[in-house]
Order: C-alpha cells, then structure tokens, then sequence
DNA sequence: ATAACTTTAGACCAAATGTACTAAAAAATT
DNA sequence: AATTTTTTAGTACATTTGGTCTAAAGTTAT
C-alpha cells in the first residue's frame, strides 16, 4: 500500500495524462483507476469527484503560475522580460492543456473552481496592466491613440492566452509539444508589435535574429 | 405525421436549441427526441447519429457564411465593409455557436467535419489576404514593416474568429446575445487598428463616433 | 382499393458510469 | 500486543446512452 500523499500524487499525475491525451470528457474515474491498477472505489476514497481531480490540478497549475511570476518580476527589460515570460508560461499552460481544451465544460459544472478562475483572470489582467504602464513609462510601448486602447489590447491578449492550446489541438495535431510552444508564443510576442516604440521595435528585432 | 423535410428541419431546429442551451455533450440523441415528443428510434431514422446532425448544422451555418460572403464583396470602403461584415457574420456564428464552444470535441470524433472545417479556414484565410491586400493598396492599412506581419496578423484574427464565443460563455453568462455580439465584434475591430494608415485611422474614428 | 413505401413507437439489449455499502487488509496509535 | 484509523477491493444497483429489431400506422403510387 502507498503512503497517502504518495497514492493521491499517483492519482493526479495519471489523470492528468489521462485528461490531456483523451480529454476531459472521455475519462472516467473508473479509466484512471484501472491504468493504475488499483480499484475504482479506492479512488474515490481519495478524491470523490472528477471534479475534484480537476479542481487539485488546477492547484497545482496556479502554484506553479504564482511561482514564475515572482520570478518575472526580476527581469529589467520589458522586451526581454516578454519574451522569456511568455514561454515559460506557456510551457506551464500547456502541462495542463486538458483545463484550458475543456475550459468551458470544466466551469460549467464547478462552481468552485470557476470562481477561482476568474479570481485570476482579474489578477492577470492587472498584471498585464502594470507590464503595459512600465513598458509605456521605460518607452518600449508608445502612448495610447485613442482612451481606452491598451484596454481593448489586455483584452485580445487574454483571449489569445485563453485559446492558443485549443487552436493548437485543432490546427495542429501531429506537431510535439516543443514546436507548438514555440509556434504560438511566437505569435503572441508578435501581437504586441504594432504597439512599440521605435526603440521597441529595435529591441524586438536584435532578440528575433 | 409530418412530411419528410419538415421533420428534419424540427430536428435540427431542436437540437441546435438545445445543443446552444446545454453543450454538444450534454444533450443525448434521446433528449432531443423526448423534446419533439417522438420516439428516439424515430429520430435514429432520420439522423442515425449525434454526429449526423452536428454536420448538417454545420453546412446550414456554411450557406449562410457563404450567403454572406457574396453580400460581403460588394462594399467598396474596406473600413466600413468591416464593420458591417464582421457583425453580420459574428451574428450568424452566434446562431450555430455550439458548434465553437465544443469545436474540439466535436472535431475529434467527426473526421469528415473536420476535413470541411480545416478546408472553409483555409479559404477563410485566403479572404482574409485579400481583404489585407486591397486595403493597402487603397491606402486603408500601411505596408508591412517586417516580413510576413500580415500573415501573422491573419493568424492572429483567425484565433479571435474561432475563440471569441468561447471566452464569451465564460466572462459573460449573464449578457444577451446582442450585447456580447457588439462587444466582440467591436474588440475584433479594434484589433486592426493599429495597422491602419493615417487615413483609415480617420475613418475609424468617423465611423466609431 | 390495393400494394409498396416511408415513418413511427415500443420493447429490448449491452456497455459505461456514478454511487453506496461491506468487509478485509494495512498502518498508526496506544 | 491490542485497538483504532486509514486504505483497499469487491459487489451490487440505478441511470444513461447508443443501438437493434419488430410491428403498426401513415403516405404515396398504381
């Protein structure tokens, strides 16, 4: 018998594969237990739900998430800083697409962890919004040209964020994990392009060549 | 007993109801058939599958796209054809919008849809260099300012394109259909903003107020 | 009106799933 | 060593779902 901390890992780790490779909704308590070879009962005594796997996992994304951005904080250069940042976290994201693939189904029938999520959704956008200002300030970003526009920008970016894994799955299936990463966080950086300054531009291009 | 077209037309009338309200997943061959009040042998005769009837939805939403296509050409301003087609054409995806929030699962087990799926965005795609194409040379869009901008910037807009109901159903529950149509298609306006020349930008802001 | 067809309902089956209950085995505590 | 708590497997049950088969009812064509 496992220690209790040690089968509970077991469980989270195996049902993470399980969710990225097959999909939420295509897993079922009793699949998990059986890759483990243990009995679906037993399962359920450790975590009741599927729910519950998926509310735990989304835990450990957010303590990993938090991690890298006290992290982030210590880059000076805002060009640098995004560019380093994005990939990180989008090699974060992406160890536990099955939340962002099944987003919509997952929230739909967890109250709890929608919360949650939006709780962090307002976090990032205030984060965003403090990354912007600085970058505006230090003269890497220009001004607004019209009010309201960086809002509008924050906004794209979040929904770009939200569905990049998803446009991944669909657009490309056959592409490893490393390929894809570097494919979208790409294109993320590239969103923030028009908005530099001329000194902006300059940085992006030395880090792009 | 109905003719023949007016059933299926009930059925597919249903089940996009349905399908829209509840998620593709949670809505069974069965339930759709108890809410027309026939027998679920009944409706396997006309549709022997959930899948069946996922695709003939989805080619009605192709003929409206089409439908609208056609229409879209003739607006001679880029701006203001901009405006008008992509509210026209967010409303008719707002209409079959089941068919965005679960694309991925639905994809996953229809390979025909997504053989038609993957073909309609590479046309889509092609639209969209057209449409970018003339606007330069309209004076509208500025040129590139470095290889492939534009590419990236399609891409960028197909992702929106495919997302924004997604993230709609999750930020914005509570909020009517046209309100979550002007809000998204204003934002999907605004991420074109700033590529536009001097000229266009004038007749964006003409144009907004 | 009869025959051929289309459409419909009902009964039945098998598989999957969540859930509850019980008892045994293992581990921890006293 | 004995007791208590934690962990585990097994069984059984109800529900949902997709699917098949059969026979009846309705429609159309001859």
């Amino acid at each position: 018998m496992l220690k209790k901390n040690k089968s509970k890992e077991k469980i989270l780790q195996k049902a993470l594969e399980l969710f990225n490779g097959k999909g939420f909704t295509n897993v079922s308590i009793r699949l998990i237990a059986a890759e483990l070879n243990i009995s679906h009962s037993n399962l359920i005594y450790h975590y009741k739900t599927k729910n519950d796997i998926a509310t735990a996992l989304h835990n450990e994304l957010l303590g990993k998430a938090i991690a890298l951005n006290k992290q982030a904080v210590t880059y000076t250069d805002f060009i640098e800083g995004l560019f380093e940042s994005t990939k990180k976290g989008f090699e974060i994201l992406y160890e536990y697409r099955f939340l962002m693939i099944d987003l919509n189904f997952i929230l739909k029938e967890n109250e709890a962890l929608k919360t949650v999520f939006l709780e962090v959704e307002k976090i990032r956008a205030k984060m965003y919004e403090n990354v912007v200002q600085n970058a505006v300030k230090q003269g890497d970003l220009r001004n607004e040209l019209y009010p309201g526009e960086y809002r509008f920008f924050i906004d794209h970016i979040k929904i770009f964020s939200d569905s990049w894994i998803v446009s991944s799955q669909i657009y490309y299936t056959d592409l490893t994990k490393k390929v894809i990463i570097d494919l979208y966080a790409d294109l993320f950086i590239k969103m923030w392009f028009p908005y530099l300054t001329e000194k902006g531009k300059e940085k992006f291009f030395r880090i792009i060549s």
